[in-house]
DNA sequence: GCCAACGTTGGC
DNA sequence: GCCAACGTTGGC
């Protein structure tokens, strides 16, 4: 199994939403290096870091469940969706989703400070200068060591 | 609000 | 296939 790193924004969807929802379509990747990942990764019963970005501060806030393979994500053919997509056709769709489902909402955020000031983490794609995917791969290793800190 | 670091687009 | 212009991400 897998494990990763899933940022979103709390203002458009935050770790209190998946509690409250249990379980989501992670819609709108519109990143090919991500689309990849998801498709050719991502496998049901992988688990995942709930990161807060663009929040104060940013960082982790809790772990959900990957609990789907990548399939078409409809939100591309809706011309009504922010996440729309006129390239992306029904009989081949460009971009993908996974459903994931809440496990875990931290008692307190770990912070990107407090990832940045440990040295075992410092390959962590998300603590890489210029890194702006919205979902990267953690190693198991990495994972336990962020788990352990919650 | 700034801006570095990328990714994407489109003319050629 | 190059690359300039433009758009986006996301920490600060």
């Amino acid at each position: 199994m897998n494990y990763w790193l899933m940022k979103s924004e709390p203002n458009a969807y935050s770790i209190d939403d998946l509690q409250k929802d249990q379980t989501t379509c992670w819609e709108g990747v519109r990143n090919y290096q991500v689309r990849n990942m998801m498709r050719d990764e991502m496998r049901a019963g992988d688990l995942a870091f709930f990161y807060h970005s663009n929040s104060q501060p940013p960082g982790i806030v809790g772990i959900m469940e990957i609990i789907s393979r990548a399939y078409p994500d409809p939100t591309a053919f809706n011309p009504e969706s922010k996440y729309y997509d006129p390239k992306s056709q029904k009989d081949k769709p460009r971009w993908v989703m996974v459903d994931v489902k809440f496990k875990q909402k931290f008692a307190s955020i770990i912070s990107l400070e407090q990832l940045r000031s440990i040295t075992d983490l410092n390959d962590m794609p998300l603590l890489r200068k210029g890194n702006r995917l919205s979902i990267t791969p953690v190693t198991a290793k990495q994972w336990h060591i962020i788990a352990s800190l919650s």
